[in-house]
Formats: structure tokens, C-alpha cells, sequence
RNA sequence: GGGCCAGUAGCUCAAUGGUAGAGCAAGGGCCUUUUAAGCCCGAGGUUGAGGGUUCAAGUCCCUCCUGGCCCCCCA
């Protein structure tokens, strides 16, 4: 059925149909429509902007062909590359029969490669004259509108390469991410902080609560997980003595899809041994401010509307007060299951999860307190119960040392004083495997090479960890997760 | 998995249940300083897919597909 479809002549069909012919044409004329590679001297921007210096010279760019404005016996282009748009001038008088092939089979979206001198035209734009012009790539399909772009949300996902080509914001926020990774590397990499990589497929998963992607080994017969977070091996080099780890990369969650989660997405996390979550608080501060200012040049910027300020101090808020103040509910009473069921049936909470003391923990924060936390701030000392991996407080048993960030009512960062005594934290495994017994699947698994580690001894040590997509869309103001992820995950389709 | 919404030409969008249109792109002309170039001409459609109601369906009903938003999920 699909080969009726590709044999009947539709207007897309039509629209590549002559491309193709245009390439052929190209062939026909002595002229490789797939270019060498083309030895350029300036960027398009370069061009623009040293215009005092380049007037009357030769200059040799490349780019895509976006606009080509005929004149008969000349012709204005609009050339774009990475940097920007330059003007290109083509005229019949100084290419000949060049000028004849350009016309008839060079297509809006062909890669061109273009020599010739740096002039101003009448209406004072910076233009280049063209002496001898390539065709480095030819372009078989149409491109969408050059000034309404491409707004079908579902073929900018799928088609990337078209969004970024058409949308200029596209490029711009994608850029955004690349400056805010390399702002958060010179920062760590400033205060001795070593980038490692820890494995991606792993034989247990931990170090957080989330379902895993599971998939095989072949030839160790071996069930593996895709890492849902970075943690547990990156402490296990703290042990190992490496005092200050950080990675940034991709972890997996096997959960819904939505404008704030991507099935996979990019963590930061860092560990720092002798420190503590108050050194992890200042930490955030500043790394996030030092991201905003250098990828916005400021910290005070608005987010869908909303006024944010990054700058150091945020304000700390005490996770029990401010759980009972925006729910009504004090969490110490949150102890048991039975009460925690109680609660929920009150709060008339949807649980994915059974209604343990923990999963209704989470969902009254989720859903009723940090909604109402603008910030950025820092929830400050969270309940055991739903923190495994964090030091108890000695005269709190209920709580750890644990903070998350929140800003627009969301995790931004999440940190701890990092649960050292291998015996707590065997206790903690044996807690969340009564949970998983309940019915919890995403209670933390027993890892006991895990604790094996901190029975030879981790330093006291501060670990932070921050979402990049979500830091990235408040760089960026993007709505949706998916506008800071290059490809996102989308279900596949056959015809698009 | 649930609720709501959307899908019309390559792209962006129109069209009381009554002959499917426009702009841009593409095609044929004119045009050597335009920049959303302009002017003239012609073309382009299984209205996401499949059923149904009706004299008549892009429009109403049902099923399905894909996407969006909100739930669920995701510390």
C-alpha cells in the first residue's frame, strides 16, 4: 500500500520530483551538486560585522540558500550558516552561464558555497558579489515557510534538522544548553572537582525512586538496567578517594511522558567529601547563578511570566512547616501506613502507589506544597522515610539532612549530607525492601557491593544533584521539557 | 491507562451540513540593488485512516492512528 502511495503523483511527490530534476540538470551541466569540501574564509557573521575591514575584499562563506530574490539578470540570496544570514549577490554579468544554471536548478535550501567581494548595496545591506559560487549539498525536499517556519509541534520533534533550519529560537536555546554545560564544567573544574564516567548499564539500580529500562546482556546471558540516577558509583569513588567526582549525563526513568519529564534526561550530580548539605546549598546557589549569568548575563529573569531570582541567598524553608502550612498535615504524624492512608483518603490523593507512610509523603509535596513555592528556595530537611540515602539527623531521628531547590514549583536540585554508616544504611535497604513488599515498585533496591563500599569507609560527604533539562528550560523559558532536548521520545510512526 | 482538544495543498491557515480556498514555496513568463521584492499566467487535495447518518459530510455520529494540554506516573 505504501508503494501506491509513493507511485501516485502527490504535490510532495511533484515538489521532489523536480529537485531531483534540478539535480540531474546540475550533473548534466558538468556541475557535482555534492560538493568538495569548500575552503571558507569568514563566517557569515564575520562578514557583517567586519565590514570596515572587508569592504572590497574577497571573501569565500558557505551556507544555506534560504531566500533568492530573482531580478532577471541578477539575483539577492539570503546565505545562513551557524553564526547568521549574509546577503549574497548573483548576477548574469559576471557569472555567465553560471548564473543561468543557479537560476533554473539551484533550489531554496541547497548548501552553497560562495566566493566573491564584500560590497553594500544601495539599500545598505552587506552583501557579497559573487565571483563563482558551489553547490556543496543539494536539498531533495521542500523546506517549510521562510517566515511563518515550521509551527506543527509534532514534525519539530520528528524533524529536528527542519526546526532548527527554519526556527531560529530553536538554534538559539540549543545553544543556550551547550553554553550552560560548559559554564557548570569551568565551575566545577575550578573548584578541583574531577569529571568521571560511571557505567550506564547497570546489574542493580539505585539512587533513586523510579522504575528502571531493562535489557540483556547477550553474551553474559545477564539482565541489565539503564542507571535511573549517577549516585551509588560516584560515592563509591569518593571512597575510592577521588574527594570531588561530578558527571553529567543521561539517566533513564521508566515513567509517563510529559512537559516536565523525558524518559531519559541529563543529570549533574557531584559529591564532595568533608562537606555537608549546607556546603551543597551554597554550592547551588552560586552554580546556578554562575550558569544564569553566563548564558543570560544576569540572574533575574522571568519564566513563563513568572519573575525568578537566582542570585544567592535563596530563602531555606523547613520542609515540616511548610508541608503543614500548604497541606494542613504535620508530617511527623505521617508515620505509619494506616494514618498515611487516612490522609490520603482526606486529601483525596490518586496514588500510583500503594498509600504508605512515604508514597503519601511525596504526593501531598508534590501536589500540595511545592505548587505554591515559587523561589528558587531550598526545602530544607526532609523525612527519613522518603530520603534512604541521607544522613539522619541525631537529634531528629525522623528527618535527614536533606534539602531539595524549588523554583516554579518544581525540583531544581536535589542534595544531602550523604548517609555514611554502612549499618544505617543497611537498615534503610531492609525499610525500602518492606516498602517494595507493600507493593511500591519504585522503593530502592539492596545493593550490597554498595554497602560494601561504605564499609570501607566514605568521608562525610555533601552530594548534590541537579536536573540540566530542567535548569535549561528556565535559561531558556521553554514550556516543555521537550523544547530543551534535541530528540525527543515520541511514539514512531511509519508515514510522516 | 483516563479527560479535553487538534489533524484540510510541501509550509502557515480559511471554508452555516450544500461546487474545498488564500498566502508562501514549487511551475511558465517580465524584470540587473532586492530583502516577506513586484507584476502576469497556470497548476497543485483520498480534508489523518476506516465505518455510519444524510438527497448531500472537511463539517454530525462511532472506531482507530498520531500529537498537544491536564490527570495518572515521574522523590
Amino acid at each position: 500500500m505504501s508503494e501506491e502511495r509513493t507511485e501516485r503523483a502527490t504535490g510532495l511527490d511533484e515538489l521532489v520530483r523536480r529537485r531531483r530534476a534540478n539535480l540531474e540538470a546540475l550533473r548534466r551541466s558538468g556541475v557535482d551538486p555534492y560538493g568538495q569540501r569548500y575552503q571558507v574564509s569568514h563566517a557569515c557573521r564575520q562578514v557583517v560585522d567586519g565590514f570596515d575591514g572587508l569592504a572590497g575584499q574577497p571573501v569565500r562563506v558557505a551556507g544555506r540558500l534560504m531566500a533568492l530574490r530573482r531580478h532577471g539578470g541578477s539575483a539577492f540570496g539570503d546565505l545562513r550558516d551557524q553564526s547568521g544570514r549574509l546577503q549574497v549577490y548573483f548576477r548574469r554579468d559576471r557569472l555567465g552561464a553560471a548564473y543561468d544554471l543557479l537560476i533554473d536548478h539551484v533550489d531554496l535550501g541547497d548548501i552553497l558555497g560562495v566566493s566573491g567581494d564584500v560590497f553594500r548595496t544601495k539599500k545598505g545591506e552587506i552583501s557579497v558579489d559573487a565571483a563563482e559560487y558551489a553547490v556543496l549539498a543539494k536539498c531533495l525536499r521542500p523546506l517549510p515557510e521562510k517566515w511563518r517556519g515550521l509551527k506543527d509541534i509534532e514534525t519539530r520533534y520528528r524533524q529536528r534538522y527542519v526546526d532548527l533550519i527554519v526556527n531560529p529560537g530553536v538554534r538559539e536555546t540549543f545553544l543556550s544548553r551547550s553554553l550552560a554545560v560548559r559554564s557548570i564544567r569551568a565551575f566545577l573544574d575550578e573548584r578541583g572537582f574531577v569529571e568521571v564516567e560511571t557505567p550506564v548499564l547497570h546489574t542493580l539500580y539505585g539512587g533513586a525512586a523510579a522504575r528502571p529500562f531493562v535489557t540483556h546482556h547477550n553474551a553474559l546471558d545477564l539482565e541489565l538496567y539503564l542507571r535511573i540516577a549517577l549516585e551509588l558509583h560516584l560515592k563509591r569513588l569518593v571512597v575510592g578517594g577521588l574527594e570531588r567526582v561530578y558527571e553529567i549525563g543521561r539517566v533513564f526513568r521508566n515513567g509517563g511522558i510529559s512537559t516536565r519529564h523525558n524518559p531519559e534526561f541529563t543529570m549533574l550530580e557531584l559529591y564532595q567529601a568533608y562537606a555537608d548539605y549546607t556546603d551543597m546549598m551554597a554550592l547551588t546557589e552560586e552554580l546556578v547563578a554562575h550558569v544564569f549569568r553566563t548564558v543570560r548575563g544576569t540572574t533575574s529573569v522571568a519564566y513563563q511570566g513568572q519573575a525568578l531570582d537566582f542570585s544567592p541567598p535563596w530563602p531555606r524553608l523547613d520542609f515540616s512547616e511548610a508541608f503543614e502550612k500548604y497541606s494542613g498535615v504535620d508530617v511527623a504524624d505521617l508515620d505509619d501506613d494506616a494514618r498515611a492512608a487516612e490522609v490520603a483518603c482526606r486529601l483525596e490523593l490518586q496514588l500510583g502507589r500503594p498509600p504508605t507512610a512515604a508514597t503519601v509523603i511525596e504526593a501531598v509535596l508534590d501536589r500540595r506544597v511545592l505548587p505554591n513555592l515559587v523561589g528558587p528556595c531550598f526545602l530544607v530537611d526532609y523525612p527519613l522515610s522518603i530520603s534512604p540515602l541521607a544522613r539522619r539527623i541525631p537529634d531528629r531521628p525522623h528527618l535527614t539532612y536533606r534539602f531539595e531547590a524549588i523554583c516554579a514549583g518544581r525540583e531544581l536540585a536535589n542534595a544531602f549530607s550523604e548517609l555514611n554508616d554502612a549499618d544505617d544504611q543497611r537498615q534503610r535497604f531492609l525499610a525500602q525492601a518492606m516498602e517494595r513488599a507493600k507493593g511500591d515498585e519504585e522503593a530502592h533496591v539492596m545493593d550490597e557491593d554498595y554497602l560494601r563500599a561504605l564499609e570501607v569507609g566514605l568521608p562525610p560527604t555533601g552530594g548534590l544533584g541537579i536536573g540540566i533539562d530542567r535548569l535549561v528550560m528556565f535559561l531558556t523559558d521553554a514550556p516543555s521539557i521537550r523544547d530543551v532536548i534535541l530528540f525527543p521520545l515520541l511514539r514512531p510512526r511509519e508515514e510522516v
